[in-house]
RNA sequence: GGAGAGAUGGCCGAGUGGUCGAAGGCGCCUGACUCGAAAUCAGGUUUGCGGGUAACCGCAACGGGGGUUCGAAUCCCUCUCUCUCCGCCA
């Protein structure tokens, strides 16, 4: 949630730089209207209480004294009335500021590309040999069902379209990428795996962002107050919510494997074939509660944490930092780690990782207390798919398959699936 | 699913209608003592919002929401969570 006090004291800069999100600087202006007329209200409000507090002071100490009360009884029952019709208008305002304040999508940082779309974002870096093939290179799902090791088509009759069946070394790939993204991550990269609930309730989607905008993209339990994670971000972001933390415990960083289910509305004849867009898919995700005045050196940190994986499997890659216009709502910064796929022959994004300053923090109440100072400030959170784990498989499959169709597992993997070095055809 | 108990400040824990934003303890901060530290002694130490250059003033908050009352941590309703017992269950 942004700021008001930024709309308040700094209105026509938030205004420029939710312009660049595609905000139109009405909705601020609306914002920063319902702002000074909740609080002219609730001045008066609170004035009126002022006075009956007093007022029912003195009845206690005319009590007390066994003096009549009556007169004051009076004048209160007055107040009274008057409260009440303007505190039911404060709260009208109050309720209809907080409701647009969170549909108000996170200021980008100075530093994010400016476009509408991502033909804007910023390509920063390319990694490893892009491969060259002496034979046509296939898409992941046909070597996959050539291998034996994907089944579509089941996956089908059981739950329809947008879901695979992973069988054999399809399967055990997927479990071999989980431990090994996690052993890294918690071994050499010093995070905290949880294991979190997969199943959340409605208010820690709003601390992440998800909610109430994003309705549409989760997949809610039906005749229960459950939604289905759409990423471990919502609720291992959530550990903290409505908590201070120690200055010195900072940065906080979390790792946690988990499966995520998006509804995937309004992404019809996407990505159809295959395995890169699915209603349930696993990830391993990496968050961090950060200090405010370090976050952005812990963005590059984490970023490159999940280059890393790419690294030890050799798949390359290249990072982009997504225009304003590509960016999230609740981010203020984000690079996409894109994998290169030689069937398409393009870079596809399989981790994003974030900055979202104090914006999740503000709206879940993640704080800490300064060891000096005295006030209490709010966290700055982040996190980054490291990675996600079927687009990994995909990668894996396309980049080291052969003439032949089978595929050479990584070596970084084998010790994780009994030694084996080769997927093949059976 | 049934019966009961509970939720108070960073932590522990008192408080059953007004003088309670809240005793006491722990922790933390400052000062004294000390070469220094520990111990001891004295003082201080909640948060959010609004107003004010500031000192400061006001409003709100004792799990969440609602109610009774001039006045609620305290009484009533409701929700959530925790614990105990019974049932069921991987």
């Amino acid at each position: 949630m942004i700021d008001i006090q930024r709309i308040r004291n700094n209105k026509d800069e938030v205004i420029e730089l939710l312009s660049r999100k595609n905000v139109p600087s009405e909705i601020i202006e609306k914002a920063f209207a319902l702002d000074e007329d909740w609080r002219s209200k609730t001045t008066e409000v609170e004035q009126l209480k002022a006075r009956k507090n007093a007022l029912s002071k003195e009845i206690g100490k005319l009590k007390r004294e066994n003096k009549d009360a009556s007169e004051v009884l009076a004048e209160i029952e007055k107040i009274s009335h008057s409260i009440e019709e303007i505190e039911v208008l404060a709260q009208e305002k109050e309720a209809e500021l907080k409701n647009l304040l969170l549909i108000i999508p996170n200021t980008p940082n100075i530093d994010v590309p400016v476009g509408k779309d991502e033909t804007y974002n910023r390509e920063e870096k390319k990694w490893g040999e892009i491969p060259s093939f002496d034979f046509e290179p296939k898409s992941h799902d046909e070597l996959g069902e050539q291998l034996g090791i994907f089944d579509f088509q089941r996956a089908a009759k059981i739950s329809g379209a947008r879901f695979v069946v992973c069988k054999k070394m399809g399967a055990a790939l997927e479990r071999a990428l989980i431990n090994f993204m996690i052993d890294v991550h918690t071994k050499e990269n010093g995070y905290i795996e949880v294991l979190p609930p997969y199943l959340v309730k409605a208010a820690a989607l709003y601390g992440t962002g998800n909610l109430p905008k994003f309705e549409a993209d989760l997949f809610k339990v039906d005749g229960g107050e459950f939604y289905l994670i759409p990423t471990a971000e919502v609720p291992v972001t959530n550990l903290h919510r409505d908590e201070i933390l120690s200055e010195e415990d900072l940065p906080i960083s979390y790792c946690a494997f988990t499966p995520c289910f998006r509804s995937e509305a309004g992404s019809y004849g996407k990505d159809t074939k295959g395995m890169i867009r699915q209603h349930q898919f696993h990830k391993v995700e990496l968050v961090k509660f950060a200090h405010p005045d370090n976050s952005y050196n812990e963005l590059e940190k984490l970023t490159r944490d999940a280059e890393r994986i790419l690294e030890y499997l050799n798949l390359p890659y290249r990072r982009v930092t997504l225009s304003t216009g590509d960016m999230s709502f609740s981010s203020a910064k984000t690079y996409d780690l894109e994998v290169w796929l030689p069937s398409q022959s393009l870079y596809r994004e399989i981790s994003s990782c974030s900055n979202f300053e104090d914006f999740q923090a503000r709206r879940a109440q993640i704080r800490f207390k300064p060891k000096v100072g005295g006030k209490t400030r709010f966290v700055h959170t982040l996190n980054g798919s490291g990675l996600a784990v079927g687009r990994t498989v995909v990668a894996i499959l396309e980049n080291y398959q052969r003439k032949d169709g089978s595929v050479v597992i990584p070596e970084v993997l084998r010790k994780y699936l009994n030694g084996a070095e080769i997927i093949e055809p059976n």
